[in-house]
DNA sequence: TAAACGTGGGC
DNA sequence: TGCCCAAGTTT
């Protein structure tokens, strides 16, 4: 360890801090419908679910998550698409998938219980080294630290961490902090207070430092330098993507929905058929062309795109020019295509790109 | 290590 | 509008 994060270490008041970080977290904590057991299966959803995620878009996910799936083994005997249905529009769609499949493991391997040890916990798909820690020390009490942002956030102003938050190296530094102050006799308590506090006193602008229980043992505060912590260097801009999307009807009223690739982004959601816009494709009849090899069927796109839908992800952006159209003919659809009447498609998960272009279609064409 | 991986909210 | 941010993990 750093030697001067050492001595700003050794000069803490730790007990005094865990008393005043404690008593504030136990006074002032929300009611989030995570806190209310300690059941592993629970707490592991919860911590997937809060991953690069806000606590307000979380609560209705886990709710409605638990209403079907109460326990482990329900979870577990789940079959992929109601699985991937429920985490419609939460984004990070590995993050279920791994999920289910280290649940499996959970219940043919451990008889259904969470392990409690971080050599096995962490063998989990899914579950690193912020995970293991927090389900370890919130669900079984082990004093383990949970690095999150909030974490980091809070121990670079208390300790005068000036490390790059950014760099994947960094967590390390912020554990080996953590293990020195931790308390262990309510390590649940001390690493959700820290986050707690991260989230609503030491927030990334404008901290409200004059309500902060801890503000006395924080360097930053001290040298008035808040402000300037965490170091965090800015990714790169993103990428853009044009593309060509066709809803499309058959004369029965089905519509044609396709399954993405198991790998990659949107891993296994639905979607309506969609090209990249490059040369060959940046023309209507050329996208119906494609379509009819597609399903070997007549393809009719109406004349102009009836929506436009511009997507951002964290890493590139999209701009889908959608038609409406029909197909006709003797229909084969090939493997990973399928024909499904309106309230069926509802039953498919969609990227929220593709939620978009048919609550628009609905609206402004034929529903 | 850097990049991939979603989405919605705040300013 | 555009950029940053949110209880990270995998490759």
């Amino acid at each position: 360890m750093n030697e001067q994060l050492q001595n700003n270490l050794n000069d803490m008041a730790i007990e005094k801090f865990q008393k005043d970080l404690l008593n504030w977290f136990i006074r002032e904590q929300r009611d989030l419908p995570w806190r209310k057991d300690s059941d592993p299966y629970k707490v592991w959803v919860s911590e997937i679910m809060l991953q690069q995620t806000r606590v307000d878009t979380v609560i209705p996910y886990y709710e409605r998550f638990l209403k079907k799936f109460p326990t482990i083994e329900a979870f577990a005997d789940a079959d992929d698409e109601s699985v991937l249905k429920i985490w419609e529009g939460l984004g990070y769609y590995s993050r279920v998938r791994n999920l289910h499949s280290a649940v499996k493991e959970v219940v043919t391997q451990y008889d259904g219980k969470v392990p409690n040890t971080l050599k096995e916990i962490s063998k989990l798909k899914g579950v690193g080294p912020y995970t293991a820690g927090a389900i370890l020390s919130i669900a079984y009490g082990v004093p383990e630290p949970a690095v999150d942002g909030n974490v980091m956030r809070v121990l670079s102003r208390i300790l005068l961490i000036y490390e790059d938050i950014a760099k994947p190296s960094t967590r390390k530094i912020f554990e080996e902090a953590v293990r020195e102050i931790i308390n262990r006799d309510h390590p649940s308590y001390f690493n959700q207070a820290l986050m707690e506090l991260g989230a609503l006193i030491c927030t990334p602008t404008s901290p409200s430092c004059l309500l902060c229980p801890v503000r006395e043992h924080c360097l930053a505060f001290s040298a008035g330098v808040e402000k300037d912590l965490p170091v965090k260097t800015r990714k790169k801009s993103t990428k853009h993507v044009d593309l060509l999307a066709a809803v499309l009807k058959t004369d029965k009223g089905k519509f044609l929905i396709r399954k993405r690739s198991s790998k990659g982004l949107l891993a296994n959601l639905w979607e309506f058929p969609t090209v990249e816009d490059g040369e060959f494709m940046q023309m209507r009849t050329a996208l119906a062309k494609y379509l009819e090899e597609e399903v070997d069927a007549g393809v009719l796109l109406e004349t102009g795109t009836f929506t436009k839908v511009d997507h951002v992800f964290s890493h590139l952006t999209w701009s889908i020019n959608v038609f409406a159209g029909s197909i006709s003919g003797d229909i084969e659809v090939r493997e990973n295509y399928l024909l499904v009447t309106k309230e069926e498609l509802e039953e498919y998960a969609f990227p929220v790109s593709h939620q978009t272009i048919w609550k628009t279609y609905k609206k402004k064409v034929k529903l």
